[in-house]
DNA sequence: GTCTATAGAGCGATAGAC
DNA sequence: GTCTATCGCTCTATAGAC
């Protein structure tokens, strides 16, 4: 065989994730994926048929080690809010890519739509009958934590404070009480 | 007077903002901006050195906008959650750069300042002592609202609930009466 | 203050050989 | 499945004339 396959659509994905982190959703191109794999750039549309196709793929893996994170938590919300927050911190342009990638399809899709079940029943016993509206105040607060963090507005000279994470979940967690009695 | 001035820099500003509405942050190009002001790319570097600095420009006009408009508004913390959310809805994409942009001078990270700390008072007579950590939470409350309607988390086959602005509100209060208790 | 012209670099995607 | 070569397009920024 003149052409041996050199990489696999698993390879390309994990190389695009590193791509990723390193240079944030811009930093991740057809051309700079293949010098990192060593490869010409189109030996890659074998694998993917697009940069967008390539993307979706990288935000469903994405979505695929949250889903997996937040599984393995056993504990109250408070722990929940904490995995996800550490995902979001510990992979800043993959968060990103996971928030905002549209075009997926369905099988993609579905890995969102487990999250979602997730949370929605680790607070129903919280919320009862609004464990819905509770899960997306919950998630609001949290993906808003983590923009605000990305955003620097604790560097400003107003002197916030840093440990407001937990005074906001709290207040959330007391707002949730103070509803059910 | 062989070139007369075509244009200034308030002109090139508002120009700016609708290219910026029009197509997103990377949308908005030296060059697109020159089309759409019927100039050569190279007239507009006598009024911004370089592209950043009129991203600074345009994010710090964004930043007067919503302070003048939160300004007005009279009543309580839900009145002043409206006024944000309805600037971040009418103007996703300077809401975008308001909240991403770095190199801002001086001058305009004053205007930053004063809408903090125009909050942080609205906020006092609710939550006292905490009136710094409760802005916090419900600035990352809002800002994750505004991301997570951005994401399309609504269009999925989950079916949640889409009027649930108010309800994470009325946690977010509820829990601070609760614990000024 | 605006112009023409250009340097210098990036990108996604395709055609066709092997 | 990978290669070489290339099309066609994008962009910021600068040099120097008028």
């Amino acid at each position: 065989m003149p052409y041996p396959a050199k990489t696999s659509a698993g390879q390309i994905l994990a190389a695009a994730v590193t791509l990723l982190e390193r240079g944030g959703q811009a930093g991740l191109t057809i051309r700079g994926l293949a010098a990192e794999l060593q490869l010409t750039p189109n030996a890659l549309y074998r694998y993917y048929p697009s940069r967008e196709a390539l993307l979706s793929a990288v935000a469903a893996h994405g979505a695929g080690v949250l889903l997996a994170n937040l599984s393995r938590v056993a504990g109250d919300p408070g722990a929940l809010a904490d995995q996800y927050l550490r995902f979001a911190r510990e992979h800043p342009a993959l968060y990103d890519l996971y928030m905002t990638c549209g075009n997926l399809n369905a099988e993609q899709q579905h890995i969102y739509s487990q999250t979602w079940s997730l949370v929605v029943e680790r607070l129903r016993p919280l919320a009862g009958p609004h464990s819905q509206a509770a899960a997306i105040t919950l998630w609001a607060y949290l993906h808003g934590l983590v923009g605000l963090e990305r955003s620097g507005v604790y560097e400003g000279p107003e002197n916030k404070p840093r440990d407001t994470q937990s005074f906001g979940l709290g207040l959330l967690l007391a707002g949730l009480r103070s509803q059910s009695e």
